[in-house]
DNA sequence: AGCGATCTACTACAGTCGTAGTACGACAGC
DNA sequence: GCTGTCGTACTACGACTGTAGTAGATCGCT
């Protein structure tokens, strides 16, 4: 299976995608418009970030007119699952477990929580896809 | 409060700052040694990376005759504390328990493990190191 | 037809990372 | 005392990132 082992995106890697991933295919203009009101950025440094995305092989582009539209071509699921795939590998020894114990810790989750997610888990269940 | 916001480190350097939370102080002669068995790093590259981990004050220096020891600055906790939510304000839109769905539909742990972990943290709880 | 607005392509540049060589000082053994 | 060894300091260099300017093609409007 597979042919994208390992998907690390920088955090403005990651908010570009994102436009991405709520719009589907979206052209430089768009996607820069959205950049420069969230983060000021100039419309010549979206279009270098989105070729480098497409350079990566993360992004596809289709030429329309001389306007440029992205595609993503992995989703947000296959990042999450590289990105915390690494960070549990590099800092809690390939442990999840460990992980979670951690955000109990640092009480970025309340223990009610694990159940909760738990039980809304278990019922909406099924593994479709 | 607090003098370390964000501390993140790749993977390379958190296996640095691993042994150095394993031992404490430590020359650089000893770093580059495991450094070496574990990945084949020359003792030169373990010094460089070392001395830019000083520069960037996440651990501190000591001199000893002309060897030079290192002792980490961050503890582990924080440098998980700090990633972890870097990972989850970026892929998560800053939601912990997300975070934690993804790695049970992910089968990165078992349900079962959250109760388990829950019950763990809470009678040993404490907080003791 | 000309002009301005658009858009992409190319170039740039400083900072970090991974990786390591070379230079040079010091220490230990012969 | 000379020589090899060890250890640090400095330099290097290619890749990637964040950031953007400039050049050149093109489209639409007057």
């Amino acid at each position: 299976m597979g042919e994208s082992p390992n998907i690390s995106l920088s955090e403005l890697q990651i908010a570009l995608m994102r436009v991405l991933w709520a719009r589907g295919e979206t052209s430089t203009a768009e996607v820069a418009s959205i950049m420069a009101q969230d983060r000021g950025l100039a419309h010549t440094t979206v279009a270098t970030l989105l070729t480098r995305l497409e350079k990566r092989g993360v992004v596809a582009q289709r030429r329309d007119g001389r306007q440029l539209l992205y595609r993503a071509l992995v989703d947000e699921s296959a990042v999450r699952r590289s990105m915390v795939a690494d960070l549990i590998g590099s800092l809690f020894s390939g442990d999840a477990n460990a992980l979670v114990a951690h955000l109990v810790e640092e009480s970025e989750i309340a223990p009610d929580d694990l159940a909760r997610i738990r039980h809304r888990l278990a019922q909406g269940d099924g593994d479709e896809r």
